[in-house]
DNA sequence: AAATCGAATACTCAA
DNA sequence: TATTCGATTT
């Protein structure tokens, strides 16, 4: 790889506003084009030269279009090679689509730009040059729940007991140290209580063990990508010369790794090769683009010191604002603005559009969470009826995947066309997880996680003696599981059916390198294996019909497989690369239709990628999704539905001001989706685990001002029942109602009855008010604020606890 | 070694 | 509610 960053020189970056253009045709074309439609701070963002720069783009002010055009005017206007741009996007389809249209303006050199996401940009140096770390080329990508998996077996082996240390808390923490670039050796001097000590050394184990699996988990990809670049200053240099220009979308969520990464690649370059004085010696131009309203993943790690930092961090960067919102109406801008208003600290800046008040907010309380999802059902009808919408122009968000289930119902009794994004998703399915464990294997045999996830699925009668054995000789010979598993028969102490089986298996395998080595392509590898292992045909010949759907998704999984080696293959032959790119480049972006790049593309797909496409023709579906997935993207018609203290903002940011702060740009970002439609809805009554949920309204809802609201249903028109603690104000309902449970009024009189709203007095937490109830009956339970003192449920049949 | 059953657990958000 | 885990049985 660093041999093809030195097979060409990137051409002298134009100093000049405005050099010979390749031909006079592009030129007279492109140049009026490119600025044309754009405000003043929109074009000076897309010509700046020089120092860093930091757009701050509010909600819908058009910055992906001024991130295109900025890449369409680099290349167009100042010459620069397409080739030394890397473009770092949130999304795969963020970035297929800047590129595509890039590649409209100044055509198929277009492709030579690396516009990518940060993992999959890590990815592409890490398969450069991760030998240098002494690990393979073709390493494993654990998701979150193969790191867990193997973090289960860390935890195991220490003996830590799992009540005390539970393997999600480990987990976090380990995640925390890595997007902080502490590795595992250095993480034991950055514990502050003894509990971090253990995290600390379960840290080690783990990645110990990745390492020895040939594997890196997500947070993996970036700290290694910038441990690469730290500790190899030729490797940093050669990338640092080839990229001219670095753009990063979404800089509010940048975590400390990946701001590393961006300043480790647009550094001044350290040896300037005084022997050529045609090489370039300025570090890259740095654009960021970035919204810090908008910044929605503290909890992995983002933090918008970054963005708010931006000009202390890169001496001489200068900042332009986008304001002007080319997206929503007024007076859904004006109640966007009106809740992130409610954000301390925050630099002021207000949103205006030109594009009149439009519609007011229509809002709704249901009394249940199906009688919410009705009513949006019903008004997606009645828009679409009256030709006011498309199916496609719709979505409905939601705080939690789990919400998407009553919606789900409700659209597919009445029949209306819908896709949910995210949620339980493709590449999580067992039967997808172990199809790919056998790919993982075939190509990464030190995958001692994948490996033995399909050791024995389908049953081969390798049961955990045998694996016990194994292991047992794996760790005397110090090999790896899949080594050991070559070497059957020099291991003691296996049943005779075992090693014939194993045996079996390892042939297997290494058959199928076999085919990968011949460059096989990605498909035939996986419907071979499929078929060899007895896996399809144990699904097949089952009588159990959730495994008929099991067949239908790995059938899925093959046409996926073979739509990605036929894109591989795919040439554009009505356009043709222009003269001046060498050879080496264009094998750069040489089509790769083999397993291992298989693996690494279905690696990193995101929810978002999953977004329906808008085709114009057609009627389209109606989105769901939660309101992460939906950032970056804008409807005609958006209903936020969920709008429940508890549900949104959730539960466990209620207690602690960060997480209600960042529970609100959740919102803002939701409410700033919408282009002329909003909806905010609620249900009184929700169930969740199986025992109905009574939540009181969202204190989001509060926040819009009232003057743009048009209530369709309020807590007032609340069916009796269903009013019954579900408003803060409504404390005479409460008296009537949740002392006789269901039925059994005279078991247990002694029970509390209490209201959202209600004020409380507990015997040692003292005075608290309640948020809100859940259960019924014996199991009542309530959720209580005691402000200081935290946020305690209690099972109010128990509950030391008064009523004020 | 595999199958079956009941209990426990889990729902934030995600590359 | 839905899946997963572990203990128990065959």
């Amino acid at each position: 790889m660093p041999d093809l960053f030195s097979a060409f020189d990137p051409r002298p970056d134009a100093a000049h506003p405005t050099p010979a253009p390749p031909t006079e045709r592009r030129a007279a074309r492109a140049a009026p084009d490119l600025l044309e439609g754009l405000n003043p701070a929109q074009r000076e963002a897309v010509v700046h030269q020089g120092s860093p720069i930091l757009v701050v783009a509010g909600a819908g002010s058009g910055k992906t279009r001024v991130l295109t055009r900025r890449i369409a005017w680099l290349v167009a206007e100042r010459n620069v090679h397409p080739g030394s741009i890397l473009a770092i996007t949130f999304t795969n389809k963020a970035a297929a689509e800047m590129r595509e249209r890039v590649i409209d303006v100044v055509g198929n050199r277009a492709k030579l730009m690396w516009v990518s996401t940060f993992h999959s940009a890590c990815v592409r140096i890490l398969r450069a040059d991760i030998d240098r770390f002494g690990m393979d080329k073709r390493f494993s990508i654990y998701d979150d729940t193969d790191a867990k998996r193997l973090m289960t077996l860390v935890t195991r082996e220490l003996d830590l007991d799992p009540k005390r240390y539970p393997v999600r808390a480990i987990m976090n923490w380990v995640s925390n140290c890595k997007n902080e670039l502490i590795d595992h050796e250095s993480a034991g001097s950055h514990t502050s209580n003894p509990n971090e000590e253990v995290y600390a050394e379960a840290y080690r184990e783990y990645q110990r063990r990745l390492v020895a699996a040939n594997a890196l988990d997500f947070d993996d990809l970036i700290m290694t990508a910038v441990h690469l670049l730290q500790a190899f200053g030729d490797l940093r240099e050669s990338y640092r010369r080839r990229f001219r220009h670095v753009l990063v979308d979404e800089y509010q969520d940048t975590n400390h790794a990946q701001y590393e990464l961006v300043r480790q690649l647009s550094a001044k370059i350290d040896t300037p090769d005084v022997t050529d004085p045609t090489v370039l010696v300025d570090p890259a131009e740095l654009m960021v683009v970035g919204d810090s309203d908008q910044s929605i993943y503290a909890f992995r790690g983002a933090t918008i010191r970054n963005i708010l930092d931006f000009e202390s961090d890169f001496p001489g960067a200068r900042t332009i604002m986008l304001e002007q919102n080319y997206r929503s109406t007024q007076n859904i801008l004006n109640a966007a603005n009106s809740v992130i208003a409610r954000n301390a600290n925050r630099p002021e800046k207000r949103l205006w559009s030109d594009s009149g008040a439009g519609d007011l907010i229509i809002g709704y309380v249901a009394d249940t969470e199906h009688d919410e999802a009705q009513f949006i059902a019903n008004e997606i009808d009645a828009l679409s009826d009256a030709g006011k919408t498309r199916y496609g122009d719709v979505a409905v968000f939601y705080r939690t995947n789990a919400q998407s289930r009553a919606l789900e119902e409700v659209f597919i009794r009445v029949g209306l066309p819908y896709k949910v994004v995210g949620g339980v998703r493709f590449y999580e399915r067992r039967e997808v997880r172990d199809a790919i464990a056998y790919l993982r294997s075939i190509t990464n045999p030190a995958d001692d996680v994948s490996v033995r996830r399909i050791l024995n699925v389908p049953k081969r009668g390798i049961g955990d003696r045998a694996v016990a054995a194994v292991e047992l000789f794996a760790a005397a010979e110090s090999l790896t599981f899949s080594e050991a598993l070559d070497r059957v028969a020099e291991i003691n102490g296996l049943a005779t059916r075992s090693a014939n089986q194993i045996a079996g298996f390892a042939e297997m395998m290494a058959a199928h390198r076999q085919l990968v080595a011949a460059g096989n392509s990605a498909d035939e590898v996986l419907t071979s294996i499929l078929s060899a292992s007895g896996y399809l045909a144990e699904l097949e010949s089952s009588s159990d019909p959730q495994d008929e759907t099991r067949v239908e998704n790995l059938i899925e999984l093959v046409s996926v497989a073979g739509e990605f080696v036929a894109a591989a293959n795919t040439v554009d032959l009505d356009q043709e690369i222009g003269d001046d790119e060498t050879e080496a480049e264009l094998e750069e972006s040489a089509p790769d239709d083999s397993l291992p790049a298989f693996l690494e593309r279905i690696a990193l797909v995101a929810d978002a990628d999953q977004i329906p496409d808008n085709d114009p023709d057609d009627d389209g579906v109606v989105t769901l999704m939660t309101l992460h997935t939906a950032k970056g993207l804008e409807f005609d018609t958006v209903f936020l539905s969920g709008c429940e203290d508890g549900v949104f903002p959730h539960m466990r940011a209620l207690m602690d001001a960060h997480e209600l702060a960042e529970e609100r740009r959740l919102a803002y970002v939701g409410i700033t989706r919408a282009r002329r439609r909003l909806y905010v809805t609620r249900a009184a009554v929700r169930a969740a685990w199986g025992a109905p949920q009574y939540n009181p309204a969202s204190r989001f809802l509060e926040e819009l001002p009232s003057h743009l609201m048009d209530w369709r249903r309020t807590g007032k028109d609340l069916t009796s029942w269903a009013a019954t603690s579900a408003t803060r104000s409504s404390r005479s309902w409460s008296q009537t109602s949740t002392t006789t449970g269901f039925g059994t009024a005279s078991s247990k009189p002694r029970g509390l009855s209490v209201a959202a709203g209600d004020r409380v007095l507990h015997a040692t937490f003292g005075m608290g008010s309640v948020i809100a109830t859940s259960g019924t009956g014996e199991q009542a339970k309530a959720d209580v604020d005691f402000g200081s003192a935290g946020l305690k449920r209690f099972l109010l049949k128990v509950a030391p606890m008064e009523k004020l």
